[in-house]
DNA sequence: GCTACTGATGTAACCGGTTACAAGAACGGA
DNA sequence: TCCGTTCTTGTAACCGGTTACATCAGTAGC
């Protein structure tokens, strides 16, 4: 491991001038600059991090906070593998990495009613990595628990979960436009009854996508009716569950909009059970656009997330706070309608 | 931020004492580490651990290389989640840290043919920054890569390719055992034409594959037969196109096995598409249990991987070096063959 | 009572950078 | 020529722990 009083020696300059060479180069004569240079990248020096972050207080580290809620288990992202790939590759070209957070479980056994392991045990370890900033990610329903990081003055990313402070944000998908025009979709076809399953109460894109429904159907001047509205918990039972309710109705909707692909493909097996046709007899469209929404038979309408653009656009915000101290505005991607065929347009 | 220094005066001892009360507490008088552990709780004290690592030439964090390979785009690792949980919680309770690692995407751009952004890059990061172990993820087909980090003598687990030095070692799946119970399983429903399509040339698990494919035939009394071995790459269409051409032999097998699931729903496609019912014409049998195995109609009979296994498997082998120095022995996670209906088992 | 040993603690030198401050060189203007 | 800037570089004090070594007290053995 070369050091960077080796490399002052070799170049009979002091280490100070190494220092300045990599940090704030301007301030070094071009000669100088350019002998430092040579003999660093000859001995293949490179900066000890550690020593680095302890002599700057900070460290060139984000550190990402993702928890399964042991309340939700079984819970998957939806778009992980974008999510982390984004967000490390945008960070990277910044010279910043990623670090997965992790406390021991003890205070989720300690605290059963918990999902993330003790905040205050994370904000600890930020302190103790002097850590850049931080990303979150809703694991589940109870967010609440991101106000404490939010509050605790490092520059923090929220996805999909309104987060705000002096230097705090968040990245979301415009969840209520999206589910409007997948709800306007289904109006435009015809359909007047048009029924919702939701994600599940306090869920923050849930209740965007649910006000969304409402907003769609005033659009297409329909009547919202409260009775259409079944809540969810963005798994798939609960589609299948609340379609066979929806259907155990006198007058069943002609249509649903449900609010994640998983719950969109119960109704479609909920559908299937009850004899019905999709899309003759009932028009489904999900929300989310995975991978499995493709592949049913149906194949399924949906409303597709940016999934890379959450990587990219919470580094962004990330570094901007990084650089400039004050948050910027919340960021809302857009969504984008996916007509396939659950939804009966191309019949 | 408490320091050690405020905890130390505040007992009225050294820091040294209260180093050592954190680090080597058998050396420590009962009463005064009492004291000093009762003061450090009460003032919230933690370790930096930027100080911690520099001083101690290792810091408690593990790097995790996850490189998405250019020439397959589009892949996704069949189980990422239950993988990242899996290690992160195992490797937590041990007081470690997982960095995802980046680096800057330049060399990938020098040099198209190298799916890791340069490996020795990697290398360097993980002296700057005195990780204690490496766990490598294959994202693609040329892990040889991979060998750079065995030979730097870090402890290093691979994911699913073989690596061997004296701190290095690796966890996959039994993917010859799998596919080969997979292959008695259609013989003993009494196929006789058993096909295969394979992953891609070079990828380890792939190649396991193939060879439990020919042990599996071998073991039925069956003879294999080159002509119904035919390349595929993991994703769907290679399974498509597979299936077409198998299917277009004068005597097509009557029985696939797949070595992905993504493939096995495109040799599903394919059958379909020639206008063959699955299971009655064509058995077919794929390898993952993804999530979309249980959802396509006829729900895929496939080998399912230990996902959540992976994870812990491959912390408790890096932990071990961590802590014992020599590396342990390639861990072979069993695998389960998942009955559905796309073999015909319960017809 | 003296020596040898053990156990507990303090002292100070690290680990490898960053940066405030000082010092010296070069240079322009009066 | 002298003074005040500006530019470049070195000196040394940090950052906050860890740990080899020294010190000192207490105790057992003779």
């Amino acid at each position: 491991m070369v050091t960077a009083r080796e490399v002052a020696q070799l170049c009979g300059v002091s280490v100070a001038t190494v220092s300045r060479v990599f940090n704030r180069p301007a301030t070094v004569s071009a000669t100088t600059r350019e002998r430092v240079e040579r003999v660093a990248r000859d001995l293949d020096f490179s900066p000890n991090e550690s020593a680095r972050a302890l002599s700057r207080q900070q460290s060139a580290m984000v550190g990402l906070v993702w928890d399964t809620d042991h309340r939700r288990p079984g819970w998957r992202h939806p778009f992980l593998q974008d999510l982390l790939l984004g967000l490390k590759s945008a960070l990277s070209s910044h010279g910043y990495h990623l670090l997965m957070l992790a406390t021991s479980d003890d205070a989720r056994d300690r605290h059963p009613g918990v999902s993330l392991a003790d905040p205050l045990a994370y904000v600890s370890m930020t302190r103790r990595h002097h850590l850049a900033g931080l990303v979150l990610i809703d694991s589940g329903t109870d967010a609440e628990a991101f106000t404490a990081f939010a509050q605790s003055g490092l520059p923090c990313v929220a996805l999909d979960v309104a987060l705000s402070g002096p230097r705090a944000t968040y990245v979301t998908s415009d969840n209520a436009g999206g589910a409007a025009s997948a709800v306007r979709h289904l109006a435009s076809l015809g359909h007047r009854r048009i029924a919702t399953i939701t994600g599940p109460r306090g869920n923050a894109p849930a209740t965007a996508r649910t006000e969304g429904y409402r907003r769609g159907l005033a659009e297409a001047g329909l009547e919202a009716r409260e009775d259409l509205v079944i809540t969810g918990d963005f798994y798939r039972e609960s589609g299948f569950v609340g379609m066979r309710r929806l259907l155990a109705r006198k007058d069943p909707p002609t249509a649903v909009f449900a609010a994640s692909d998983e719950m969109a493909v119960g109704a479609l097996l909920a559908a299937r059970a009850a004899g019905l046709q999709v899309p003759a007899d009932l028009a489904v469209v999900g929300f989310d656009d995975i991978e499995v929404a493709s592949l049913v038979d149906p194949a399924l309408t949906t409303v597709a997330q940016d999934k890379p653009g959450f990587g990219t656009a919470a580094a962004g915000a990330l570094l901007a706070m990084l650089e400039n101290a004050d948050a910027p505005e919340p960021v809302l991607l857009p969504t984008k309608l996916v007509v396939r065929e659950s939804c009966g347009s191309r019949s």
